[in-house]
RNA sequence: GGGUCAGUAGCUCAGCUGGUUAGAGCACUCGGCUGAUAACCGAGAGGUCACACGUUCGAGUCGUGUCUGACCCA
């Protein structure tokens, strides 16, 4: 039996989409979890895209990272459902469909009508579905998309009804205010990302304003404020506890002769007093103000409530502008709503929701708070309360659809208490395995710890309805939060089963409350849609009302992945939601994706121009070539520049080196009747290279084995990268000849056993990385001639390490190796002695006595390397003139024992006379220690402290580096030159082998016609030449022939050449 | 404005608890090889480790500050 032959071009397209086909017609996926059900879990959850817009190559990161985990469990015999899902609720989808009706107010979509509106969003979400499934199979991403999730499902949507009605019961569910940049004119609060994207410089006026003291005459705090229509609703002043504080006399504005009294922050006095004389009476920590009273400025609304003092605003009190002292006004700020909920202040809604003030605000009821401040800078200046006004030149947010400012506004919104389970939720994320690990601490550790309540309602229309019921009567207080269909079918007892649970319909559902006072209707929020894919781990089974096994079987999660702008999505909803409602983690190890750059470093944006489609990748380079590029290119947190060039470069510097020496490997295999199912030679008889690569090799699985149970991507696969450049390029280069010998004996045997089962670890060792190279070398190599072997490498068991194997002295042996061939090319390189020419003698100057040792071990194959008859030790007796010596003290070793002393000894044993230096180096190399003295004392070196190094003296062939030194006998003997040239014959012959085309193991006989001294040389070697050529006869004539016949000249000399075919190989 | 992360060769990245003269790959130049060949091998050149100050016998590594970039939050 053969082995597939393997073109050393390799059609990446070709393979990938063979490998696919396998894939399905072999139903391997499905077959990953046959058989296995009672094997141990690994849990995989898929955070769920919105399908509404293509796929772009940022998916395909976050996918191939989703991927390569649970393959490796796969392998490591677990069993790894895979649920797909998709997130279909939501703003984004519901702005789609706005633009394609052309409508641009809210509240022209309840004209359209809710149910129309919705219908096109569900139609809407899942547009791109198609093209979404089709990228994930081409990338070879294994998820069951056949019984994905879907958010808008009824199942997913009375789970979620489900979770909430366990807080509702547990007290976590309330109302309150939320302050949300808002449009007046459309009559809608805008996302943050909406908000983000709209700044606008523009002039607003700047005001500072008096507070008078209320228990002390004639002293104000002084205040400022960009936004005086918010004075009406301010009910406290903030300073904060740490900032110091000044109180000062002045003339009074208002009174000529007249003093009053000021207080604000001392590091902003000169910066608001100007030029304005003032005396300082006093200073003080802001700390000692908090309690202070104050008059309130307006009074128009009725407050039942002590309001009008000075609280804590520590955390965002300022001393950069302003005069240290903020007015906290609930409904118009986010730290002033914040601050007035830790101080139960009320907060006083004195404009409504068109922006313009309420009647109650007599002086200026329903006028447009922008346009009322100037009027109200006016009154406050005739009440002497103005202390200066002027213009303040910043960037304020715009709505970016009708270009109308902006304003902060409190609106009643439904919150979850997630701060009543503060301490669980940063306790429980202790336990979690982040990736990169500064995320725990971090950004998400400090999002915890500084956890607000989740505020849930939003007033939309696409999305989970929030399942509470009020009585509509204002007398009464009945309200429900539901749980289920089942249970809103017994609230209104009839059957809902066919109940869309979407709006409108669910609106329509009412009931005469049980008081009698009223009629049940639904609030009329829907909720955040973060809180939608929070529910995943539950929803996806329709837990608890559906798969109550399923659930307890797949949660939590071993492993999620996303990219990091998922912190406060849906790695926090995740998280949120699981620790309220099962004080559990939901995911056990995460990986947080950084962001995909082009290939110059810039953002990917349309606007830019400069997004790659993942299609072209795809059809071009491939998908292992992508993933690898992913996994390889930066540790995943980071950042990565991502273009085609850099994915060719994976296939020029790894995939290809891999394939051809697989593509070698099949090719003698098969010309050889390699049978890998024969009995294996054991390691320990096989050759010291063989023995080097299996070391190699189980150092590798060792690596590779650890980093995927630690989540280290870039371990799982840069090191593969690493075996297989050691393989191709220093393994199989050193081993050719045993492959190319005729004879079949142990270490032809022992030479394809060891390729063999390198070939076929780094296929396993690959397969979750690099899922279609991997399955294709593996079912090339290993299916054919295994009956027991599974037809996929994707359902073969992961390898263990065999320490035995892992002989550390023979890999530092070999790095040895390997770094003195390198410097004897290095010397034959500033000698200008092109390889092919055999030189009589390498000598070497090493380190330790164990370096000498390996030295002599390795002695033939760095001769065979560097073409050299002999190598040897470059000993002291022999060295004399060739290498001096230098010193070099070892800090890590006298560093501390001489502590401030060593810089000294350093200059001394460094920068000695040569003399003097020689002398110490042969007293250390004899083990003796040193004496030396340094500013008047006397300091004792013993030899292990110093080590002594060769350099190469000036003069000589001879390279070194890093106390390495090689040096070459550069003398050309007659008989040396004879074999270069006899040499150089044999690559002219091979050459015309090639080019006539025959195979490698045709045998061929040769003719020449050679000037005197290369025909001397090519009868004397003649033997070697037909070895190396395969040539049965070799033959001086007067003309040569043959199937090719060429003239060639070098070196002086001029021959023709004639080669014939006179056999096929078999 | 606050926070997190990053800044090492032209490019992509290593560099463990501070310790020898900061390493690799790609690209470039030169040379070699030509029975893996759209490969391969060797060498060369290329770095004030973003900047400044500090701690230390010793800093790419630790501290403080600054600059630049990405992201998050306001």
């Amino acid at each position: 039996m053969k082995f597939k032959p393997i073109s050393p071009r390799v059609d990446i397209q070709a393979l990938e989409r063979e490998q696919l086909e396998f894939w399905r017609s072999a139903q391997v996926f499905k077959r990953t979890l046959e058989g296995r059900e009672g094997a141990p879990r690994y849990v995989f959850y898929e955070g769920p895209p919105t399908a509404n817009g293509k796929p772009g190559i940022h998916h395909v990161m976050a996918r191939a990272f989703k991927d390569i985990f649970p393959r490796y469990h796969v392998m490591q015999g677990k069993y790894v459902l895979r649920k797909g899902g998709w997130d279909t609720h939501g703003l984004p989808v519901e702005i789609e469909v706005e633009k394609e009706l052309g409508i641009e107010h809210k509240h022209q979509i309840e004209a359209y009508g809710i149910a129309e509106f919705n219908r096109r969003c569900r139609e809407s979400v899942l547009r791109y579905l198609e093209d979404w499934e089709a990228l994930t199979e081409r990338m070879g991403f294994w998820v069951s998309l056949e019984d994905a999730y879907i958010t808008f499902k009824n199942e997913y949507i009375e789970s979620i009804w489900w979770i909430l009605k366990q807080f509702w019961q547990k007290g976590l569910l309330y109302q309150d205010y939320k302050v949300v940049p808002y449009c007046a004119r459309c009559g809608t609060p805008l996302s943050s990302h909406e908000v983000s994207d709209a700044y606008e410089e523009v002039d607003d006026p700047s005001i500072y304003v008096r507070f008078a003291l209320r228990d002390e005459p004639n002293t104000a705090f002084l205040v400022w404020t960009t936004t005086p229509w918010t004075l009406p609703g301010n009910v406290a002043l903030a300073v904060g506890r740490e900032v110091d504080y000044v109180l000062i006399e002045t003339e009074a504005q208002y009174a000529k002769g007249q003093t009053e009294r000021l207080i604000l922050a001392k590091a902003l006095l000169s910066q608001v007093m100007r030029k304005q004389d003032y005396t300082v009476l006093r200073e003080m920590k802001g700390a000692e103000l908090l309690g202070a009273r104050y008059v309130p400025l307006f009074t128009f609304l009725p407050v039942n409530q002590d309001y009008a003092y000075v609280v804590d605003g520590s955390h965002f009190v300022s001393t950069e502008e302003g005069t240290g002292i903020v007015h906290i006004a609930p409904a118009f700020g986010a730290d002033d709503m914040e601050v007035a909920k830790a101080n139960h202040l009320p907060t006083l809604m004195t404009v409504n929701a068109e922006g313009k003030f309420i009647d109650a605000v007599s002086d200026w009821a329903d006028m447009w708070v922008k346009d009322a401040d100037p009027l109200i800078t006016r009154q406050l200046k005739e009440r002497h309360i103005l202390f200066r006004s002027e213009r303040y030149h910043h960037a304020y947010p715009f709505c970016w659809r009708c270009k109308t400012p902006l304003l902060y506004y409190a609106r009643e919104t439904w919150y979850i208490r997630t701060t009543a389970y503060r301490d669980e939720l940063v306790a429980l994320n202790q336990t979690i395995n982040w990736v990169p690990e500064h995320i725990r601490d971090g950004r998400f550790g400090m999002w915890l710890a500084n956890n607000r309540d989740w505020a849930l309602g939003r007033n939309r229309y696409w999305g989970t309805p929030l399942p509470i019921w009020k009585c509509d009567n204002p007398e009464s207080n009945e309200i429900v939060c539901v749980g289920s269909l089942a249970e809103l079918s017994e609230y209104v007892g009839r059957d809902l089963s066919d109940l869309d649970l979407h709006r409108p319909y669910v609106d329509e559902i009412t009931w005469a409350s049980k008081d009698g006072l009223g009629t049940m209707r639904r609030v009329p929020e829907l909720i955040d849609v973060w809180f939608d894919s929070g529910a995943m781990p539950y929803a996806q089974w329709g837990y608890p009302h559906r798969n109550q096994q399923l659930f307890e079987d797949q949660f939590p999660a071993d492993y999620i992945c996303e990219a990091i702008d998922q912190t406060r999505g849906w790695f926090y909803s995740l998280h949120a939601i699981s620790t309220l409602l099962m004080n559990s983690v939901s995911y056990k190890n995460v990986i947080c994706l950084g962001h995909i750059l082009d290939g110059e470093g810039k953002k990917m944006s349309k606007s830019r121009g400069n997004v790659v489609d993942p299609w072209t990748i795809m059809n071009r380079e491939g998908a292992d070539a992508a993933r690898w590029y992913m996994y390889t290119s930066a540790p995943p947190g980071d950042s990565r520049r991502f273009s085609a060039k850099l994915v060719q470069e994976v296939i020029s510097g790894f995939y290809l080196t891999l394939w051809n020496t697989y593509s070698f490997f099949v090719t003698y295999a098969n010309i050889d009747d390699f049978d890998p199912s024969a009995p294996r030679l054991p390691v320990a008889e096989r050759e010291e290279l063989d023995r080097w690569i299996i070391a190699e090799l189980n150092a590798l699985i060792k690596r590779v084995t650890h980093a995927y149970e630690t989540y280290d991507v870039t371990g799982c696969t840069r090191p593969i990268a690493d075996f297989v450049d050691d393989l191709s390029n220093w393994y199989l280069r050193r081993s050719r000849r045993r492959f190319w010998q005729s004879q079949w004996d142990a270490s032809k045997r022992a030479a394809y056993e060891t390729l063999y089962e390198c070939l076929v670890s780094v296929a396993k060792l690959l397969a979750p990385a690099m899922p279609f190279l991997s399955e294709a070398i593996y079912r090339n190599l290993v299916v054919p001639f295994d009956a027991e072997a599974p037809d996929s490498v994707h359902l073969t068991r992961w390898l263990s390490a065999d320490e035995s194997l892992i002989d550390e002295k023979l890999l530092a042996e070999m790095r040895l190796v390997k770094r003195l061939v390198s410097l004897g090319h290095a010397a034959r390189n500033s000698a200008e002695l092109r390889v092919r020419q055999p030189l009589s003698e390498a000598a070497f100057a090493v380190r330790t006595a164990d370096e000498a040792a390996a030295l002599r071990k390795f002695e033939a194959t760095i001769a065979e390397e560097l073409n050299v008859k002999a190598v040897r030790l470059l000993d002291e007796a022999s060295a004399s003139g060739m290498i001096s010596y230098s010193l070099n003290p070892l800090p890590q070793k006298l560093g501390k024992r001489l502590g401030a002393q060593f810089p000294a000894v350093q200059k001394l044993l460094r920068e000695g006379a040569p003399a003097q230096v020689t002398a110490w180096a042969k007293q250390l190399l004899a083990g003796e220690p040193l004496s030396v003295s340094v500013n008047g004392s006397t300091i004792e070196l013993s030899a292990e402290e110093v080590e002594v190094r060769r350099t190469a003296a000036e003069g000589f062939t001879v390279a070194e580096e890093n106390g390495y030194v090689a040096a070459l006998q550069t003398t050309l003997t007659d008989a040396l030159i004879k074999e270069g040239l006899a040499r150089e014959v044999v690559r002219r012959i091979n050459l015309m082998r090639r080019d006539a085309d025959y195979a490698l193991n045709d045998t061929i006989e040769v003719s020449y016609a050679a000037t005197p001294r290369l025909a001397e040389a090519l009868s004397l070697h003649s033997s070697y030449i037909c070895d190396e050529t395969l040539a049965e006869r070799f033959e001086a004539v007067e003309q040569p022939a043959g199937d090719k016949v060429e003239t060639f000249t070098f070196d002086g000399e001029t021959i023709t050449l004639g080669v014939k075919r006179i056999a096929k190989g078999q």
